[in-house]
DNA sequence: CCCTTACATTTACGTATGTAAAAGGGAGGA
DNA sequence: TCCTCCCTTTTACATACGTAAATGTAAGGG
């Protein structure tokens, strides 16, 4: 077993290279003669030693971390997205440190004041909804290049953010239900979550545009801690159990819900199908990596969590790159786009 | 807008406090005459200022972080076991950082050194299968207390571990299901997966125990990049297509690959049954949290994240306080428990 | 052979905090 | 009023490394 060595300085004199060359060899090898590079590779193979992470940070003027807040960890589709932020990240060579605040607005504030402690260069959130404490973003964005991710508060219009284009994602496939089928019901969340609400809302405007009347169900939460799928479940199960909406088209909130839904139908022997033009059509939104394998397989609109993620890194590049604290918010949004499958 | 101060040595000439004590302070108020806490509390009050994480960690006998490991994030099972890790790392005041190797070893290996060079009070790691670099975890453990989590190559028989017994929870639903009905085969995976491969072990001694004939399918791979639920209706969808296995009892890996085992069947229009005796029936493994919203919702074995991941925080605790580095390795598994459902 | 040049290496100082030991201060007792 | 004790605060040093400026060194030219 190799002798472990723990400093810089032990290193030095260790191999006999002065301690800062060995630091120039641990920034770039490039910056050190070719003839030491080789001394001091030789040297390393023989001892345990790891340069110290906290020192190497401590000192820098940038520290090459960015933070990530995460509502959710039980989500694939945060989870999707987080790899996107992850990838785009470790492309531009900088380190992340992900928290989740596991929809705790405390946990989500400690988490911002760790990423303040660390000076991170710059911090990408995916807020949890309306229970997100509004003040520690705005602390954040003080302090640091700040970008909000996934959704955001109305409150917070000077804010960059990078999501997807509710309006025009749940257009679409409102848009795309009333074409094929009977104009859609729309299956919302109790109204806590921003995104919920913007699409409610795409939905509600949408259907006027067409010249439907739009109908919305679902916004009482029907238990305790109603996760989605128990949610879309227990709300159109009710309904199915009445005899209502058993011929309707239906739209879901998202995707999870939906999977709700569709197991909804299925238990009262329904079984929702996009060739059926006036019967049981289920539809959602976002995606969910698991909606292929659904039964039926679920029709829903795609959110490009890849370009969001990739956009979030580089926005946030480019504030910290440009020194200047009062740069004009950018908000971009990325349109959805339809994924026809069988269940709508 | 608060004035920004930086070094808690400016801190201490804005309030009237000398560094130390704000020191002691932000360790502890206790550690602090009540009327200086007063002064320092109207003093932070005033200004906006969080001390540096680094120069923090760097000074600090201990760092009070441990680390983690996962080898997939688009696994809800995985983010399960995370989620009960920094429960518990949480309730014993550690600081968790997540790092997550993305079905890379290069990545789990940096993963590794950051780690070291964080100087992280423990790891936590649930490696890939076979890609691991076994140098990598003997490394760290060399230097760190560290518990395996999940799965364990058989080659690193001295290290500490948490998981779950798959041999007696692969037995237990073997057991049952060649119980209530026909013995059944089992839908494996290529075989570069730990848990994947004692699972199928432990299937093929609780059937000779039982005295029927084991079979297995799915250990070749059936495409490039076969994610667990496209293998799984991968392999089912092409014998069901040849009209096989359409009356048998499946045991699947994994939910996951379950998840694509009832797709397939769904798609040709088989129901996986617990009533049917002599009919189509799937079973899974991990009781993953969208089993209950298949349709059929998916019989399984549970395995106790909960329980694996407090055990593994308090491990990791136990071999931060036992100072000496030679203790003798301890093996935690958990039993898995049934989980009656629809499909089997 | 000496000087210049270009680059590698070293010196010296900076970073933000922890910590042990010394100094300070206030209350209570003689 | 003075001394002592105990707790609080401060002094002084330590931590592990980055970085700019200064120094050293070897190659090439005159």
């Amino acid at each position: 077993m190799k002798p472990r060595i723990n400093t810089m300085e032990e290193l030095s004199v260790a191999i006999g290279v002065s301690r800062p060359t060995l630091s120039r060899f641990f920034q770039n090898p490039d910056l050190v003669k070719k003839k030491t590079v080789e001394r001091i590779e030789a040297g390393l193979a023989r001892v345990e030693y790891v340069p110290n992470f906290f020192a190497t940070r401590l000192n820098r003027k940038t520290t090459g971390i960015i933070g990530v807040i995460i509502p959710y960890l039980n989500d694939l589709f945060f989870t999707k997205l987080l790899q996107s932020v992850e990838a785009a990240a470790m492309e531009a060579g900088l380190t992340v440190i992900t928290q989740c605040s596991h929809s705790d607005p405390h946990i989500e504030a400690r988490a911002a004041e760790t990423f303040m402690s660390m000076n991170v260069d710059g911090a990408i959130v995916a807020p949890l909804g309306d229970q997100s404490d509004r003040a520690v973003h705005l602390r954040l964005k003080s302090r640091l290049p700040f970008v909000l991710m996934d959704s955001r508060p109305k409150t917070m219009p000077n804010v960059d953010f990078v999501g997807t284009n509710h309006k025009q994602s749940t257009g679409l496939i409102t848009e795309y239900l009333c074409r094929v089928g009977k104009p859609p019901a729309f299956l919302a969340m109790p109204r806590v979550n921003f995104n919920a609400v913007e699409r409610e809302n795409a939905y509600i405007s949408k259907m006027e545009e067409l010249g439907f009347e739009p109908e919305i169900i679902g916004t009482q939460p029907v238990g305790p801690s109603s996760y989605f799928e128990e949610h879309g479940q227990a709300v159109l199960g009710a309904a199915f159990a009445q005899g209502k909406m058993t011929d309707r088209s239906i739209l879901c909130v998202n995707d999870r819900v939906a999977i709700g839904a569709i197991r909804a139908a299925s238990q009262h022997g329904l079984t929702p199908s996009r060739g059926a033009k006036g019967g049981l059509r289920i539809a959602g939104h976002d995606d969910y990596p698991l909606c292929p394998y659904l039964s039926p397989p679920l029709t829903t609109v795609a959110q490009d969590t890849d370009a969001i993620g990739k956009k979030a890194v580089s926005r946030i590049l480019q504030l910290i790159s440009s020194e200047v604290s009062e740069v004009e918010p950018e908000i971009t949004l990325f349109d959805g786009s339809l994924v026809l499958r069988d269940s709508a």
